[in-house]
RNA sequence: GGUCUUGUAGUUCAACGGAUAGAAUAAGCGUUUCCUAAACGCUUGAUAUGGGUUCGAUUCCCGUCAGGACCA
């Protein structure tokens, strides 16, 4: 998209880097003087000079690494407008720009591509705003909210790792939104009733006791006496009773019932859809036994939630809003949106969307699935008025998101056109999908640990004494900090929208592209910075103008496109922008750390000029793993 | 059968329609009297396939092939 030109005009105001004696103004729009648009109106204004009667929209792009240069102004597009040949035209602006513009300080031009080089003064003058706003990357209130449901549950069983990329994505994308100035609500709907937990009920009546063989007098298992997790104990016993269930169904097969109607029939089944019922009708010891074994699994969840630093501003249970949404059939039927069929189920037909016709009621007057989500999405809407909802929900359900908004569009609902369903890819393990029936799932508390454990004894390998001033319990926060920062990165560093394969090895390691990594920059700065307080040495105050290295440059440059990044990420939802971001910012600290000393440096302003660019790195490094929910230690 | 989605180094991932397609990992080589070597540098290696749109296509459009999901 091309940058809107009515910005461009509103900082033509700006004619120059001197920009501290400039109006509030200034400071309301741009606390951090902004390079490119500075450029990007000077370049306007050249074109206006060079050539009269012409104008337009202007973008740069970052120069790439190869050329000289830090901005990039592709010159053909502009060659049929200009009435000149490409190179001709950067040459004129080039030179233009060299003399009229205060930030730019000389230019090349490659093949139509016109390089632009930034004035080393520009960029001390940038560095000395950053470090001078502690709300860097932060923008302003935008005096709208966003809600933000994830993680969603069964509570049938533990949370798994699919449900980790799930919880990380709609955690990341709700602090990322934060950053850009929403009013954030963090919601959860819990899937607490229906077949499922029915199923996990019925095998703990059955096998729940120690004695459930014999006269079933024993004690009944609880998280405590079985020292298990509440969601792991419940699980067990859903497994339980797909065995018990595949073993009747097997049973009568060989007895020659048909495999569909043995599934159906099989006791077991029955047993269960009665249960249901009992269930619905409110039936006191069904209820009381569903509370009991929902409360147990709860209990572990937040465990497992406490321990990925994730929480919720509200949690909806499917238990109460699974009866929503029926007036909303009958609103419709009224409006024409839908239609009875002679079987009295209710209907709507979405082909002029290039959907299909589908279900909402079915014609013994239950609900579906859609049903319940209309009633949800109103219910939500009403409780808290936000002015965008956003699902983090697994990309099987694109279609019956695309038919649920299809259907509020109809309906009129007046937000129906700022809901959006954040779609994830699965995650595939290297042996490929991950199974419940053959074992192969990945659990969420196993995983974490695991992670944990290959932190420590990575660290012991890396380490050589850096931690010999640890305490155990500091030990352990420290690995448990790598362990879930690895993971985290590992499932976010990734477009979501992607299939992506889970390698445990890889997924644990310290080296490369990895959240260890950077966590280790932010340490490396943090001792540094240590060690220039130990020896008196100021980290704030101005820096003054001093020639800069091109790694500094470098670095200054990644540090001044931080906000616009955290903007891109919100509207693109997508973490996985600042999870590159995080990663090219310390990689690119690891180089200048190599190439240049800090505290060795003779040149008291170059030195100064260090301190502040190393702590101004390590405060974003710290800012954008934040936005991932990732922690970094100050020393490792 | 219909709809949606994905296809990039051996592997896992990048690339608002822009330059010589970037990283990481794996393999090999090198860097420490000096701020944390959990680091840095060098070498090798890729756009599934056939068309189209245009100054320019990994990116947009159409077909084929392959993986995945959903709908009936």
């Amino acid at each position: 998209m091309l940058r809107d030109l009515s910005l461009n005009i509103k900082l033509v105001m700006y004619p120059s880097a001197s920009c501290h004696s400039v109006t509030a103004l200034h400071f309301v729009l741009l606390p951090v003087m902004d390079i490119q648009s500075t450029i990007e109106a000077d370049i306007l204004r050249s074109i206006n000079e060079l050539y009269p009667g012409q104008s337009g929209v202007v973008q740069l792009a970052p120069t790439k690494k190869e050329f000289e240069g830090q901005y990039t102004f592709v010159t053909f597009p502009y060659t049929k407008a200009l009435r000149q040949a490409p190179a001709q035209i950067g040459q004129a602006i080039g030179t233009w720009l060299v003399e009229n513009s205060a930030v730019v300080r000389a230019f090349n031009v490659v093949q139509g591509f016109l390089n632009i080089s930034v004035a080393d003064a520009a960029w001390i003058e940038v560095l000395n705003d950053i470090a001078a706003d502690p709300s860097f990357g932060t923008h302003p209130k935008k005096e709208q909210s966003v809600m933000v449901e994830f993680s969603s549950p069964n509570t049938n069983k533990p949370l798994h790792l699919g449900h980790l990329r799930n919880n990380f994505l709609g955690d990341s994308v709700s602090r990322i939104l934060a950053a850009n100035g929403y009013d954030v609500v963090k919601t959860c709907i819990v899937n607490d009733r229906g077949v499922h937990i029915c199923k996990s009920m019925l095998a703990y009546k059955l096998f729940g006791t120690d004695a459930a063989t014999a006269d079933r007098s024993g004690r009944w298992e609880t998280p405590d006496s079985s020292g298990m997790k509440g969601d792991h104990l419940i699980g067990k016993y859903y497994v339980l009773f797909d065995k018990a269930y595949k073993a009747q169904v097997g049973e009568m097969v060989a007895q020659g019932t048909e495999k569909e109607i043995a599934e159906k029939t099989a006791p077991l089944m029955q047993d269960v859809q009665q249960m249901l019922r009992l269930w619905e009708q409110g039936d006191p010891e069904t209820v009381a036994l569903w509370r009991q074994l929902n409360n147990w699994v709860y209990a572990g969840f937040d465990v497992t939630y406490k321990n990925i630093g994730v929480s919720f501003d509200k949690i909806y249970y499917e238990s109460n809003t699974y009866l929503l949404g029926k007036e909303i059939v009958d609103e419709g039927i009224q409006k024409g949106v839908f239609y009875r069929k002679e079987d009295n189920s209710v209907w709507i037909d979405l082909t002029e969307e290039g959907l299909d016709q589908k279900l909402v009621m079915r014609s013994d007057g239950t609900s579906v699935y859609m049903t319940q989500d209309l009633g949800t999405t109103d219910m939500k809407f009403h409780d808290f008025h936000s002015d965008r909802q956003i699902w983090v929900v697994g990309n099987e359900q694109d279609y019956h998101f695309n038919v649920l908004f299809a259907i509020l569009r109809r309906l009129g609902r007046p937000y129906a056109n700022e809901l959006y369903h954040l779609s994830y890819g699965m995650v595939d393990l290297p042996t490929g999908k991950m199974k419940s029936r053959e074992g192969t799932v990945v659990d969420a508390d196993d995983l974490i640990q695991e992670t944990t454990d290959a932190a420590s004894t990575a660290a012991d390998d890396a380490a050589k004494g850096k931690l010999d001033d640890f305490s155990e319990s500091e030990k352990t926060a420290l690995f448990k900090m790598l362990g879930l920062g690895a993971l985290k990165y590992y499932l976010m560093k990734v477009d979501p929208q992607k299939r992506m394969q889970f390698n445990p090895a890889e997924s644990v390691d310290l080296h490369g592209n990895t959240g260890p990594y950077i966590q280790y920059v932010h340490a490396r700065i943090k001792s540094v910075l240590r060690k220039a307080v130990e020896s008196e040495m100021s980290l704030d105050g101005e820096v003054v103008a001093t020639e800069l290295d091109d790694i500094e440059q470098q670095l200054v440059f990644l540090l001044s496109q931080y906000p616009q990044r955290v903007a891109d990420a919100g509207v693109a939802y997508a973490p996985s922008y600042i999870a590159q971001y995080a990663y090219e910012l310390a990689r690119t600290f690891n180089q200048f750390y190599d190439k240049l000393s800090i505290l060795k440096e003779t040149d008291l302003v170059k030195l100064h000029t260090r301190l502040v660019l190393s702590k101004a790195v390590g405060e974003t490094i710290r800012k954008a793993m934040g936005l991932l929910g990732i922690d970094v230690p100050e020393k490792m």
